[in-house]
DNA sequence: TATTGTTATACTCTATAACTATA
DNA sequence: TATAGTTATAGAGTATAACAATA
């Protein structure tokens, strides 16, 4: 059927010299090698990013683990759910505070947390591979210096 | 009620290095950015996009745009009803190809368009104060680089 | 056979309002 | 009063499959 719009064309007019444009297709592109690099392991984004906070912050709450990441409370709750549901992270009472909760992986939360990193270093260096070291630097800088 | 997640904090770990990462910061915060200086139009992304394409290349066909953008072809039907409800496009048979819709811009249209663009060169103006003329240039250009 | 526009459908991310139980 | 987690709900973007009309 030769779909639409797996690779958008060069022509955008005046699109083409917005940073919000450019961002954006950037950010598609590597969400969809993203998406590529983590087939089959049922990761996304959110699960990930999720993972690798709790994996820094052991016992980190389910809020501040979503404020840190970008992601309302009323939203994190399902994310927590699936990661829960499949033994990847522990919910525990927090010790001080009743309402909270306090978020740890598993070891097979370990264990999938480092065979997405692995995955994903592979797919940014193949995606940075036309890139110079400085001009990875350069990249990065710019992005965090956009949204810190 | 203080909610979730408007300004990310800065602590994410092993995310910070990731390029993936960083351009899903940096998009988030102009979409978010890019919203509020449309406020009040009813515009989005996707329809202005729509209408920036078509006015530089009046006539084109409904499946071309939205390949150019990234759009598929069935996302493109609800977008395109939309402006041509509310009267920024119109759909006229395409000539030497029954099967395709051109698209034009009404003079509704064109008006929109400048408004938004008038917008979102402010707003990028604002985002992109603290770089120097260079650095706009180079992220520019590595964005592109990064997906053409 | 392939393509254009279309309908129907589903998933992900994001957003708001309101509830509960604690603080 | 405010906060942590929750539920319900909705909007927006993106994805696939299938159909009719046309190429």
């Amino acid at each position: 059927m030769r779909d639409n719009a797996e690779r958008p064309s060069d022509d955008v007019g005046i699109l083409g010299e917005l940073v919000g444009y450019r961002l954006k297709r950037a950010y598609s592109a590597f969400l969809t090698d993203f998406a590529r690099a983590l087939a089959g392991t049922q990761m996304r984004q959110a699960l990930f990013g999720i993972l690798a906070l709790v994996a820094g912050d052991p016992g980190a709450k389910q809020g501040e683990i979503g404020r840190r990441l970008g992601i309302k409370r009323a939203n994190m709750v399902a994310l927590v759910n699936e990661l829960s549901e499949r033994r990847l992270v522990e919910r525990r009472a927090a010790n001080g505070d009743r309402r909270a909760l306090a978020l740890y992986l598993t070891p097979e939360g370990e264990a999938m947390l480092e065979l997405c990193r692995a995955r994903i270093a592979k797919q940014e260096q193949k995606m940075l591979a036309p890139f110079s070291p400085a001009e990875r630097r350069m990249l990065v800088d710019l992005l965090t210096r956009l949204a810190p």
